[in-house]
DNA sequence: CCAACTCTTGCAAAAGACTTGCAATTAGCG
DNA sequence: CGCTAATTGCAAGTCTTTTGCAAGAGTTGG
């Protein structure tokens, strides 16, 4: 096995906690970081809520996942390769759906040229009303 | 003086500590709860910080004020006359700019059109890189 | 103008979410 | 195997927002 671990790879330390919060974030799609406890804590109940919090901070600097902003308080992470669609977050429900990023595409576009601004459009959510609400 | 002022109009009593978190909004333009107060405080020392919460929230509720997400932890209010744009948030510098609502027109009905999505496009922050950032 | 009825305020305590210091543990390297 | 530095667990701490409750006001009807 010549595969040295992608995390190793990103000069990080391999440890059991540390994998199964990347694990953990992977399989929840996008989760706040006590969801991730919650989850990790399904197969290795006596990690820590702060190994979590820091953990999640790292695999982020390394860019393995990263924090999306959903309206209420916290923040929620997902995987890093998730990251390829827009959230709709509606606010009479509360359920997150998703878009692709291109039919936000017009919009950074006109952003850069009118303003400068270089968009990070997964960062943020959408805030409204989703389909089934609006009814 | 036939005029019931906006606030009782809305059902409101009309309390001095309610006048001055509406009015300090105003002036803001946009501001934590916790800038508020000290907006406030600066005529009337004594007021409370549950009740600046309290009255955003009630203020809120009639519509008179409006928060937003601005990316980090806690909401940002802003009266309802000044939500005909959108911020920009600067990652980098942590800036807050403006740009009109029609920028994001497109984007809204595309969300629409698409999906269903009843954007309330004043609700979320734009998060990226301001042009001086950029740089 | 007064009394009664609620809505509001202040205060203090509490809850929630995240951070930090520190000692013990452990991964990775020679 | 043994060392060094990164990492974990634990506890305490911070910061922001919420809540219970009694005292204090704004309103309305009389």
């Amino acid at each position: 096995m010549a595969e040295p671990h992608e995390l190793r790879e990103k000069g990080l330390r391999l440890t059991p906690q540390r994998e199964l919060v990347l694990q953990a974030v992977r399989e929840l799609g996008h989760a706040t970081p006590e969801e991730v406890a919650d989850k990790v804590r399904l197969t290795h109940p006596g990690i820590n809520l702060s190994t979590v919090y820091r953990n999640l901070e790292t695999l982020e600097n390394v860019g393995l996942v990263q924090h999306t902003h959903l309206g209420h308080g916290g923040a929620t992470y997902h995987a890093a390769e998730e990251l390829t669609h827009l959230h709709l977050v509606c606010g009479d429900c509360g359920s997150v759906g998703d878009a692709p990023i291109d039919v936000a595409a017009n919009f950074v576009q006109s952003l850069a040229d009118d303003y400068g601004f270089r968009t990070d459009v997964t960062h943020f959510a959408i805030y409204g009303t989703c389909a089934a609400c609006v009814k």
